[in-house]
DNA sequence: GCCCAGGTGGGTA
DNA sequence: TACCCACATGGG
């Protein structure tokens, strides 16, 4: 390991955790993202982490009263220890607890297991195939709603289905793409233009 | 004090 | 199918 190519490959394994961080903290993170502030959810990660809960393992060895205490600055927090052991749950029947099967198995037949288990919609399926399983899915939140909306550039059916099918109608079949883009909405929706959508600060201002 | 945040599931008509 | 409502904390 003190060779080159080991420090090379070690390289690599540092810039993709600096640039996407653990998977299954990008999971939990989706999942306690629900309608809540991203400050909040920051907390909760915390929490886990330091409690060692932060893995699937983790979550599954500690009582869902725990659990619940461990994120509750992110809110729901019964609710949402509940879905955290759903997932894992989930993880441990149809992919014998391993996470990189996971996230390897057919896009169609991931999206419909995740979509099957409790708590996870179609935001929170498409935000773990998109960041954790790097899969080309565009995800549509409350951003992506109102900042399209805005622009006056809804989509045609105001259903979840209707304003994806838009983007991937729409733009190249690109996972990198879809990646960027969503981060950009949500920077966006976060940035000046919540208050004041469309003022002058707003990139898309004039367009 | 009031309002809202990157949703989801369950119940009712 | 189309609404309601519960779920709950922390920051502006």
């Amino acid at each position: 390991m003190s060779n080159a190519r080991g420090k090379r490959l070690l390289d690599v394994y540092h810039r993709l955790y600096a640039a996407y961080g653990p998977q299954h903290e990008i999971i939990a993170g989706a999942i306690l993202t629900q309608s809540a502030a991203w400050s909040n959810v920051e907390q909760a990660l915390g929490k886990l982490k330091a409690a060692g809960a932060l893995s699937p393992e983790g979550i599954a060895g500690l009582p869902e009263s725990e659990l619940a205490h461990l994120v509750r600055p992110s809110g729901y927090y019964n609710a949402k220890a509940r879905k955290l052991k759903a997932f894992v749950r989930l993880l441990d029947r149809d992919f014998g607890g391993d996470l990189e099967a996971m996230l390897g198995s057919p896009i169609d037949e991931l999206r419909e297991a995740l979509l099957s288990t409790h708590g996870i919609g179609p935001e929170t399926a498409d935000s773990i195939l998109l960041y954790a399983a790097g899969r080309p899915v565009f995800v549509i939140d409350a951003y992506t709603r109102r900042t399209f909306s805005r622009l006056g550039s809804a989509a045609e059916r105001d259903t979840y289905e209707g304003w994806q099918r838009l983007f991937a109608e729409s733009l190249p079949f690109s996972a990198p793409l879809f990646n960027e883009y969503h981060a950009l909405i949500v920077r966006h929706g976060k940035d000046v233009c919540r208050k004041r959508p469309l003022c002058g600060e707003c990139p898309l201002a004039a367009s």
